[in-house]
DNA sequence: CAGTATTTTTTCGAGGCTCGAAAAAAAGCC
DNA sequence: GGCTTTTTTTCGAGCCTCGAAAAAATACTG
């Protein structure tokens, strides 16, 4: 069951809480941490003296406006670069790419490549990762603090603990354990985040006034994903990273999906599921590739004419309709952020879509739904990724304070 | 934003963890608890010790086989009945039922009261609320430690915080803030809870070796309800107590529903729309009420001849196989509990059922999705109130033991 | 039946942590 | 230069948990 509270669990999580006030609000004086976290001033002292002396932040210089104020002038903390790094991978459809990201959150090297992930065998796959994060590794122009975590981003369903890939559109492959092999790889912890849950993540902390408690952001790309933050916590399923918004079902016996399926929301909304009807192929026509520029295109004419595209598009939003509408009858409705290629053409998704929405339970406020748009969700992928990855280094690795601190007594 | 841990906090949390592992275990001895807790054996006597001089916990007579093993014969702690009380308030169709429920969770008074819920108008309904609660605490036979909290359990939709019921199938009343009114009335804490989350309370009670971590609970009466309970902590809404199940859509446009939208499952699965469907109806047809012996002939009848009841009965498990499918490409599968009337009819519907739910992403592992039956919803909402009140009592009043002790120095 | 072994519970001192108050530091203001 | 204001550090007090040892309560053993 929970486990009691302990005496030197006190300190980790002020220390936790002092590292999460410092990441999010930038250069937070003391003062102003001892306010957000409701610790005296005298905890502050001591913890971010401890901080400072480990090498984990450092002081930053007075800075800007040399203060209008009288009194003594606030000192901000910051976090310190060169206290850690964190690499992110994330493979999509046809590319790899890796960045190494400073404790301070900069980017500091990158490195992008194709590969035909379609085709890729299995070890071929697992060593196009694993040569990429190596060569970052082992590059002597890269002077950086010991990488202490590695997230990788998928587009595809992971397991509930962010150890393995189960299922990708990008591989017929299933059930590679990513995280495992870059552990044992490196001996570096590492995680196999969900596209889409990195992609929330990413918005929290991008736009914390927009998303913040609860919100949600769909993918609209090839296939359709989801990722749900609920009451400020990421939301994944009991076996796997859930949130299969794309499967949800739509019509029962409906038009065939890329799982095999048949009536998935993503077999109306996916990228490939409006080009079929745009085309005006049959509803159980095998999903196809189709590339961005081509689903650019059709937007395109859609907007020019109203014919099979501008439908096709009408039948995507009505089937994200019907689906958040039924989203929203478990959760309630919350603001949506559309990330994606298709996101681009949500002109001509959104009067369907509400039209929907406002059929069902769960819109009856559909007025008050708000959306926003995308279009790049690579971007965001690797901004969760680092998040993430950072923010286990904060919790987990330098909360608890065994650190070094066998530099001996020359301290003030 | 979070706010920091304190030292007195620290105390907090470890006693309301003691005092939630007694009321989990029943009669543990403070070794038990040490191990439970992995706090110390120190701490927990001095907890323990404290938790008895402020009169919760009672160490239990010896009891029992007089103890086989040899040495020091561990003594049970228990709670101790007296030292509070809360009050249980479940106001369904036609039926208000109050309980007073002692510390230790034996139910100690009972009313119940027959009464037009449907007609009555706001006064007299919330009048008859209260009058029952004061009538049961006026009871001069009753005696009874102070009572410190009232749970009341309501069908239909509250809001995430508790504190109303906004909206309901069993007056067209909406927007009653009982928990204000209750707590205005009697000066007792006091919350408003969703049926249906009750009883997924009651049934991890109940049964924590099945209902444990992930589970749904679903109610199949007039109206469709869920309750979800997903890592452990019940699941509500963003706004609302949420999970509304019975409203996500299972044909978009489909049959009429008692919200008075069309195609949600409920209007395919609910009693009334069982009894439409056999009587060969429209699906358009208004919903009516149908009484709990009318379903049973029903389901006989189904269950003698292949007719329409039979179909009716299909199609409803159709209709709750693939909201289920939704649902599981959402959470993942979990275990399922079915309750009320016409959980007695599962036999009816779980072959339409299972077949609906393979055909759906959420329903891969469809075989081992498992189901239980539990025709009586009334009992299990209680429980979960009384579970929900103790619970409050133990976690925020008793664990900051901001007590009397004001006895003075005859202490050991 | 007295002594020994065993297990549970309590006691006691040590070590940490946070807090409030006061002191120290670092500015601007007059 | 002295005074005010604000931030940061220092210091002692008060709790809390922990480990070790003592005390308590029982069964076993010869």
């Amino acid at each position: 069951m929970s486990v009691g509270i302990r005496h030197d669990d006190l300190r980790r999580r002020n220390r936790a809480m002092v590292l999460s006030a410092v990441r999010r609000t930038g250069q937070p004086s003391r003062t102003e941490i001892a306010a957000t976290t409701g610790l005296s001033h005298s905890t502050i002292s001591a913890i971010s003296s401890d901080l400072i002396q480990e090498g984990i932040l450092a002081e930053s210089k007075p800075s800007e406006t040399a203060s209008l104020k009288r009194g003594r002038p606030q000192v901000g903390l910051a976090l310190k670069p060169e206290a850690a790094a964190v690499v992110t991978v994330v493979l999509s459809l046809n590319f790899l790419s890796v960045a190494v990201i400073d404790y301070a959150g900069q980017v500091i090297a990158e490195e992008q490549r194709r590969l035909d992930t379609l085709t890729m065998p299995r070890d071929e796959l697992i060593g196009e990762c694993t040569a990429i994060v190596r060569r970052r590794l082992d590059d002597p122009d890269l002077d950086v603090g010991s990488v202490a975590r590695i997230a990788m981003g998928i587009q595809g369903i992971t397991d509930s603990h962010a150890r393995a890939m189960l299922w990708s559109p990008i591989t017929p492959l299933t059930d590679i354990p990513f995280a495992d092999i870059l552990e044992k790889e490196f001996g570096i912890p590492a995680t196999m985040e969900n596209d889409c849950n990195m992609m929330a993540v990413a918005l929290q902390w991008r736009d914390p006034e927009r998303y913040r408690d609860n919100f949600i952001a769909i993918l609209l790309s090839h296939g359709i994903g989801m990722g749900l933050v609920l009451k400020g916590e990421l939301f994944t399923g009991t076996h796997s990273s859930g949130g299969e918004f794309g499967h949800m079902i739509h019509r029962p016996g409906g038009a065939l999906c890329r799982c095999g399926r048949r009536g998935c929301v993503e077999a109306y909304a996916g990228n490939y599921a409006i080009w079929r009807s745009a085309m005006k192929m049959s509803e159980d026509a095998e999903p196809v590739d189709v590339g961005d520029a081509d689903m650019r295109a059709l937007a395109a004419k859609a907007r020019e004419t109203d014919g099979a595209e501008r439908e096709a598009y009408r039948r995507a939003g009505e089937a994200l309709g019907f689906g958040l509408g039924s989203l929203f009858a478990l959760i309630d409705p919350a603001p949506v952020a559309m990330v994606g290629v298709s996101a681009a053409a949500f002109d001509l998704i959104e009067p369907a879509l509400r039209e929907a929405i406002a059929q069902t339970a769960g819109g009856q406020h559909s007025k008050s739904i708000s959306f926003d748009t995308e279009p790049n969700e690579l971007p965001l992928i690797r901004e969760g990724c680092a998040i993430r990855a950072l923010t286990f280094v904060d919790q987990e690795i330098f909360a608890s304070g065994v650190q070094a601190r066998a530099g001996g007594k020359n301290v003030a």
